[in-house]
DNA sequence: GTTAAAATTGAACGGTCGTTCAAGTTATTT
DNA sequence: AAATAACTTGAACGACCGTTCAATTTTAAC
């Protein structure tokens, strides 16, 4: 019995990321914010709590664009290592020019944050080793088809994409060179220790 | 004629370099500095300029720290491989618990600044560059030493070493295992494309 | 139509930011 | 000893920070 209209909340929070992600957390302050999303300081606060609960909030959006990505693939493509492949190459390629940040948002957070912000850091990992676990289901999908060999341990394979990914996406912002990108990652898969 | 006895400035730089290594460019504000390094503002306003310039001179001392780690690797090794290898565990490895901070600073400042600070970023690009060039070196009497295949690319072996190494300091932030660390560096030399 | 709860507003809070500069201190030259 | 130039000090500036909250508006229930 009383006011319900309201603000989109899952567009706010899209908006938000895209301004954490674009800027990090420390450049992005809560007037930015206030201008981005289109709310007051008092329905932000009433909302969300504060900034450091609204990043969670990005973070964990993030995450599951990250996610519904890779569903997103497995369905339209056959092969588990053609997922992988096609996810390495939007996130590195295709999210340097698309993008709000040609970084990925948990690697650039892991950089970023200290110990002042533990909490902000320990969800950050928590999300990282989320994508490493669907990276494994996609591994071992794609050993039970001989696709890749069934001594490799999916665990460390995922790992190993992580880094490249990773490494690749700080590359990127060095030298934004599409072809040169895409050939890396067709090495990427094409040796060891795929 | 006038008065002459000052600070020493190697030592400010290096002070202040450690605290934007360990906090970030936005995150150190002008007051920590001058906490860390004993002066006051006008000192280090007359001495550096703005906060944008001091934090230049920290990342020249940073590119020129990597530097010298590498020449003085270079006279303690006789394999060039053996001394990439070295530069690479020194900074994946030992940087997680000696240093201000795990990540390289160079590519923790690409990933935080965006184009509004644009000088900052060319500043850091050129390092990150001079710094592949003394890879490309090292990989070159690699060759010359047939430690490395001849029909390599000096160049593209130098960018994938600057991936590993930005995507291994970035992992190690989330797991932090120096025996798995150590590991995935070894089999990074022992494999395709080295 | 009245009431009451929920949602929204925006001014304001104390604090910190990067930076400046007049005043003071120090060492060298004459 | 006096003059002078280099250097240091720290209070102060306006701007912006994250956050609060009393006042207002909106909506559903009666």
């Amino acid at each position: 019995m009383a006011k319900v209209a309201k603000f989109d909340r899952q567009e706010v929070i899209d908006k938000a990321t895209n301004l954490y992600w674009k800027k990090g957390f420390h450049a992005t302050s809560m007037r930015h914010l206030q201008d981005e999303i289109d709310m007051r300081p008092g329905s932000i606060y009433a909302a969300f709590g504060s900034k450091d609960e609204l990043f969670k909030e990005a973070l964990k959006h993030y995450k599951n664009m990250a996610i519904t990505q890779i569903q997103q693939l497995r369905t339209d493509l056959d092969s588990p290592m053609e997922v992988l492949k096609a996810f390495v190459k939007i996130q590195v390629i295709d999210a340097q020019n698309k993008a709000p940040n040609g970084m990925c948002m948990l690697s650039k957070t892991i950089g970023e944050l200290t110990e002042d912000n533990q909490d902000l850091i320990d969800a950050t990992k928590s999300h990282v080793s989320e994508i490493a676990c669907a990276f494994v289901e996609l591994i071992i999908e794609a050993q039970a088809l001989d696709e890749i060999k069934k001594t490799k341990s999916a665990e460390d394979l995922a790992i190993h994409l992580q880094i490249q990914i990773a490494g690749l996406r700080t590359f990127a912002k060095v030298d934004n060179d599409s072809v040169k990108l895409a050939a890396i990652i067709d090495d990427i898969f094409k040796h060891y220790p795929f």
